[in-house]
RNA sequence: CGGGGCGUAGCGCAGCCCGGCAGCGCGCCUGCUUUGGGAGCAGGAAGUCCCCGGUUCAAAUCCGGGCGCCCCGACCA
C-alpha cells in the first residue's frame, strides 16, 4: 500500500480527550475515529489489525471444532424477557421499537439468541456436543464508555456457546475452549494471563478471565508469589493475620470512647491492633437494609457481598437509612441488633474477645465474642484480598497485585438459559434434559486497544508481528534522486513478490516526517532506501521496530526480501 | 446516576474575568528551494465561536435553559 493513497493521516499533536497511552496512539497514528462517546469508526490499517486477530481467533475455533454462525444484532425483547436478562442488564441494553411498536433490543451478548437457535436445531443426544461462534458486533449502552477501545458501547466480539448432554461434556467443551484461548493469544503474540473470575450477572460456575497486564487496565488481579494461583480481586481468597486472640471469652464490659467513630482511631485510642476490633458496615440489597460485621483490619468485597446475598443490586445505606434502621453509626455493632439481617464475615466468628460498638454514642465493648454476645443470620467470605495478605493455596505464597485489561473470558453456565428456554434434547432412555452450555468470548477491538496499550514507547506503536498491519514499513527517502525513488519502486514489487505486506512511504515529506510516522505507526520493520543506504551500491537498510535505533543494517536490495523474512520471525 | 472539567478553522489552543474587526501554532492549497529524525521563503483558502432563548446600541465574552465530549467514582456477560 502507498502511502500516499492510504485513507487516513497520523496527527503531530495528541488529541485532547485522550488519556491513555493507548488511546492517544490510535487517535494519532490515525487508526480510529470516534463517532459519538464509545462508537469508532475504524480506518484501513486498524481494520487490518482486526481482521489479522480475527482469522487467527477462527483458525483456532474451527481447529477446536466450533462452526461458525452468524446471528441477529436486533432481538425481540421477549427473548431476554424469558431469560431474565432485560432487568439484569437493565439500561445497559439498548431499546428500541420497530414500525409497529414491536419492542426490540439490540443483542449485547448472545446467549438468548444462540439459546433459542440450539433448542430448535437440537432434538437428541446424537446431536451433541455442538459448539458455535460467531464474530458478531455487540451494543451495550455503558454507562461510562473510557480509554479508546478498551470501554466501548458498539464493539466486535467473538463469542463460542458450548453444547453438551451433562456437565462432564461440558467440562471437555470448556478445556477445549480454554486450550484455544491459549493458542490464540500466544499467535496474537500476546503476553496474557488467566485469573479465576467472577461470572456476574452470567451466573453459572467455573469463570476464567484472560487479562493483559497493563497499568491503566480497569480491573485488578492478584497472583500468588509462590504457586499458580491468580484471580481477578473481585473474587480472590486471601490469607490474613490469625485473629490475635483466641483465648477464653472474657466479660463483656462497656468503655467510653469519645468521638472514636472509626477503627483507626479506635485502635489507637486503645491501643490495640485494628485486628482485635469488629466493624460495622451498612448495605441496601433489593431494598433490604444489611448490617454487615467484619474484623476491623479488613474491608468488604461488595461483589462478593452481593453473590452472598443471591446477586441483585447493592449499594452502601446512606446516613439517613442507617439512622432509620436505629443504629448508631460509628458505635454500631452486632450485640443486640434485632429485626435487621444481620451479613458476618467469617473473620467475625473467629478469635475473641473483641472491642465492637455498644450501639450507645461514644460508647464500646470490650470483650465481644461471636454466638455468645451477638449471632449472625449469614456466615460468609466477604473479605476484600488486599496487599501484604497471604495466598489460601499454598503455605507461604503472598499476594502480588497487579492490573491488567480483560481480553478474553470463558464460563461455565451450565443449565441456566437451557432451562429457561426448555432447551432440550432426549438422552438415550427417552428422556428430555436441559444441555449444559458454556460461553467464550474475547473482545476483537478490545484485544487490538489492548495490545496498543501494552506495547509501545514514546515514540508509538510497537505491534506483534502477528497483528500488526502490515509486516514492512518501506521508506524511501531523496524523492528527487531517480536512483534512489526507482531503487525504492523495485524493492517495494520485490517484498510483495516475496509475500510480505507493505506499507510503502512514497510520500513528498521529509525524512523526519516519514521515519516519525514509521515509528508511530508501529510496524514490525522499517526499510529504508535513500542515499545514505545507496552510498555502497544499491542497499538498502532493515530495522526492528522493537530494536534501537544502531540495530539497523544494511542489506544488498536483492537480498532484502530474504533478510526482511528473516528478521519478522 | 453523583463529583469535576471542557466545547472557538481539520488538529492543538488563546481570546471570555473587564462586551466593541475572530486570532495563534500545526495541518491544508499554489509556487520556488530543501530531504537520515516532525525544513525555508512567498502567496492563499478555511469559522453555525456547540444549540436555543434573554440582557444590551453591540454578545465568542454577561444571564437562563438544553446538548455533546472527557476525567474520577458508582456500574461493567
Amino acid at each position: 500500500m502507498r502511502m500516499s493513497q492510504m485513507f487516513g493521516k497520523t496527527l503531530r499533536d495528541d488529541p485532547s480527550d485522550a488519556d491513555t497511552a493507548g488511546h492517544r496512539l490510535l487517535i494519532r497514528a490515525g487508526l480510529v475515529a470516534q463517532v459519538a462517546a464509545g462508537v469508532y469508526s475504524y480506518l484501513p490499517m486498524a481494520l487490518r489489525s482486526m481482521r489479522k486477530i480475527e482469522n487467527i481467533i477462527r483458525e483456532e475455533m474451527n481447529a477446536a471444532g466450533a462452526q461458525e454462525v452468524l446471528m441477529p444484532v436486533i432481538q425481540p425483547v421477549e427473548l431476554w424477557q424469558q431469560s431474565g436478562r432485560e432487568e439484569a442488564f437493565g439500561s445497559t441494553l439498548f431499546h428500541l421499537h420497530d414500525r409497529r411498536e414491536r419492542p426490540m433490543v439490540l443483542g449485547p451478548t448472545h446467549e438468548e439468541a444462540v439459546t433459542d437457535l440450539a433448542r430448535r436445531h437440537v432434538r437428541s443426544y446424537r446431536d451433541l456436543p455442538i459448539n458455535l461462534y460467531q464474530i458478531q458486533t455487540k451494543l451495550r449502552d455503558e454507562a461510562r464508555p473510557r480509554a479508546g477501545l478498551i470501554r466501548v458501547r458498539e464493539f466486535h466480539m467473538k463469542d463460542a456457546y458450548s453444547f453438551d448432554v451433562d456437565q462432564a461434556g461440558l467440562d471437555v467443551a470448556y478445556d477445549k475452549m480454554v486450550q484455544a484461548y491459549w493458542n490464540i493469544f500466544r499467535r496474537c503474540g500476546l503476553d496474557v494471563v488467566a485469573v479465576e473470575a467472577d461470572s456476574g450477572a452470567m451466573g453459572g460456575s467455573d469463570s476464567q478471565e484472560y487479562m493483559l497486564l497493563a497499568d491503566t487496565g480497569e480491573d485488578e488481579l492478584v497472583n500468588c508469589t509462590g504457586c499458580s494461583y491468580a484471580a481477578n480481586v473481585e473474587r480472590a481468597l486471601s490469607r490474613y493475620t490469625p485473629a490475635p486472640d483466641t483465648g477464653e471469652a472474657l466479660d463483656l464490659e462497656t468503655i467510653d470512647t469519645p468521638n472514636m467513630t472509626t477503627i483507626a482511631e479506635l485502635a489507637e485510642f486503645l491501643n490495640i491492633e485494628e485486628s482485635q476490633t469488629l466493624k460495622a458496615v451498612f448495605y441496601v440489597h433489593n431494598d433490604e437494609f444489611i448490617f454487615v460485621a467484619i474484623r476491623g483490619d479488613l474491608d468488604v468485597n461488595e461483589v462478593k457481598l452481593a453473590n452472598a446475598l443471591g446477586g441483585g443490586e447493592l449499594r452502601l445505606a446512606t446516613d439517613q437509612e442507617v439512622a432509620a434502621a436505629g443504629i448508631v453509626a460509628g458505635s454500631a455493632s452486632p450485640v443486640g441488633i434485632e429485626n435487621v439481617r444481620k451479613v458476618g464475615d467469617i473473620s467475625a466468628t473467629q478469635g475473641a474477645n473483641y472491642v465492637a460498638g455498644a450501639n450507645v454514642a461514644h460508647k464500646h465493648l470490650r470483650n465481644v465474642n461471636y454466638k455468645r454476645d451477638f449471632d449472625l443470620d449469614d456466615v460468609v467470605d466477604i473479605a476484600k484480598a488486599e496487599e501484604g495478605h497471604g495466598c489460601t493455596r499454598c503455605d507461604d505464597g503472598m499476594l502480588n497485585f497487579s492490573r491488567g485489561i480483560e481480553v478474553g473470558h470463558v464460563f461455565k453456565l451450565g443449565t441456566k438459559f437451557s432451562e429457561a428456554f426448555a432447551a432440550n434434547y432426549v438422552t438415550q432412555d427417552g428422556n428430555e434434559k436441559p444441555m449444559f452450555m458454556g460461553c467464550y468470548g474475547i473482545g476483537v477491538g478490545r484485544l487490538l486497544g489492548a495490545a496498543i496499550e501494552s506495547s509501545h514507547d514514546d515514540d508509538g506503536i510497537i505491534f506483534p508481528v502477528s497483528i500488526a498491519p502490515y509486516d514492512i514499513h518501506l521508506v524511501s527517502l531523496n524523492p528527487g534522486d531517480e536512483d534512489i525513488s526507482s531503487a525504492a519502486e523495485e524493492l517495494y514489487e520485490q517484498l510483495m513478490s516475496a509475500g510480505l505486506e507493505v506499507l510503502y512511504d512514497d510520500r513528498d515529506e521529509s525524512a523526519g516526517i516519514k521515519f516519525s510516522d514509521a515509528d508511530l505507526l508501529g510496524m514490525p520493520l522499517r526499510a529504508t532506501v535513500s542515499r545514505r543506504s545507496m552510498r555502497d551500491g544499491r542497499n538498502a537498510e532493515l530495522k526492528l521496530r522493537s530494536g534501537d535505533r544502531d540495530s539497523a543494517i544494511i542489506v544488498p536490495i536483492e537480498n532484502a526480501a530474504q533478510e526482511a523474512h528473516r528478521l519478522l520471525q
